[in-house]
RNA sequence: GGAUGGGUAUGCCUAGCGGCGAGGGCAGCGGACUGUAAAUCCGUCACAAAGAAACAGCGCAGGUUCGAGUCCUGCCCCAUCCA
């Protein structure tokens, strides 16, 4: 893996990272497909035409199905799912957190039960550095404990510090399994996740330890999961200097547009975040205008695209009006409109974020989407 | 004309079988959602700004009963079948 910075403003860089997969051009959003599909009914053909250049599965979510070995036996996830660019596999790390009344947490790892069918779960570092060498994504992510943010400070220290240890068994295990015959993507790349919720100190602490251990990128994992925007933008401002600046930054699991620009503001590469997805499916639309509810009987009667100038497939030849019919009739299409109305939405945010640092405007661009997004045109 | 089954709130469907100040679903209206247990979830949906108190409503009219959407009588409508 080769990182490149190639400008920088502030804090914020643009960059590309070049993998086996492909060049990624940063700052760039993942476009998350749990498992290995993002929802409503989006086809990887879709992405290469809606701009996604690298996308997110769940080591967990296909662990319980269909099963990596499966996957593996079919050739890896690209070839699974026909997408041939970067993909980046969430550890389960973040079921950890999500699916909390299905787990126990022991110092060797999880045990879940499967959210299927119930079924007794055990995931620790080693397995999850496993799975994803079955699904051979491009990047792994380390096995993560993700506590709450109103966890108490004494949890969260010896969460963050069970999470270094599990950090040092995911390294040695990626490594082994990198050597490894039959392994499908022997340059596996790893990215560790820094922890600590909103106690700056700890994140610190816990930033300057991984950053020891040479991994090949680095993420802010546990943010956007019940603190403030403030809680959360002072947490970068804090932890992000003590990640190493030769090394792409990914912040987890976020978030709405205005995160996005505030975080790249602070020195993030990656993102991801299921919004575009879910509020697309929920018929919530991101435009340059502020947010749209296209379920609202405002727009029964409007005949505008949901984005007036914008080149989504949707944009470009439907109405509000008609999705929002297609939504009320539960027709799979309005979903499906919506979905990729708001991928291309973010992805396009993020090539006018990369244009804007190429030209060091990236500051004026910030405050002018920012500005047009809190204003009522809609 | 006869037989049988039905008429439940602002639109539709439906629970109810003597304590109902009537439950649920759909539709409608609005909201939430941040490394996806989410095409999900929540609220609202007679009147009242809201709370206390009081109060409307189960086709219509009577009756029985401490108490009736529930039981009885008559009538009106709807559906199906028979003449």
């Amino acid at each position: 893996m080769e990182y490149k910075i190639l400008k920088q403003e502030g804090r914020a860089k643009r960059a590309t990272v070049t993998t086996v997969h492909g060049t990624i051009q940063t700052p760039v959003f993942m476009n998350v497909g749990t498992v290995a599909a993002i929802k409503g009914a989006v086809s990887t053909a879709d992405l290469e035409e809606i701009g996604t250049q690298i996308e997110l599965s769940n080591t967990y979510h296909l662990h319980v199905r269909t099963g990596d070995e499966t996957i593996k036996k079919l050739g890896g996830l690209h070839k699974f799912m026909s997408w041939n660019r970067p993909i980046l596999t969430d550890s389960g790390g973040f079921q950890v957190f999500s699916l909390a009344g299905l787990r126990r947490i022991k110092e060797e790892g999880v045990y879940f039960n499967s959210h299927i069918d119930g079924r007794k779960i055990f995931m620790g570092p080693e397995e999850s550095m496993h799975i994803q060498s079955n699904l051979a994504s491009t990047i792994a992510m380390a096995f993560d404990e993700c506590p709450p943010s109103k966890a108490e400070r004494s949890y969260v220290q010896s969460s963050v510090d069970r999470t270094t240890r599990w950090l040092e068994r995911c390294k040695n295990e990626m490594k082994r399994l990198n050597s490894l015959d039959d392994t499908i993507n022997k340059e596996q790349l790893l990215f560790g996740i820094n922890q600590g919720a909103v106690y700056a100190d700890i994140r610190i602490e816990h930033a300057k330890r991984i950053s020891e251990m040479d991994l090949d990128g680095y993420a802010v994992g546990g943010l956007a999961v019940g603190e403030t925007h403030e809680e959360m933008y002072h947490i970068l401002d804090e932890t992000v200097p003590y990640l190493p600046k030769d090394k792409p930054t990914y912040l987890m699991g976020v978030g709405t547009p205005a995160n996005i620009l505030e975080a790249v503001d602070r020195g993030v590469d990656f993102f991801d975040c299921v919004y575009p997805s879910r509020n697309g499916r929920h018929g919530h639309l991101y435009t340059n205008h502020g947010k749209i509810n296209l379920f609202n009987s405002k727009y029964e009667l409007d005949g505008r695209p949901i984005e007036e100038g914008c080149q989504c497939p949707a944009c470009r030849r439907y109405s509000r009006a008609y999705i929002r019919h297609l939504l009320k009739a539960k027709e799979m299409l309005g979903m499906r409109l919506c979905v990729l109305h708001n991928l291309y939405f973010y992805n396009t945010m993020m090539t006018e974020i990369r244009d804007a640092l190429d030209t060091g405007e990236f500051a004026a661009y910030k405050k002018r989407k920012l500005d047009s997004m809190n204003s009522s045109g809609n």
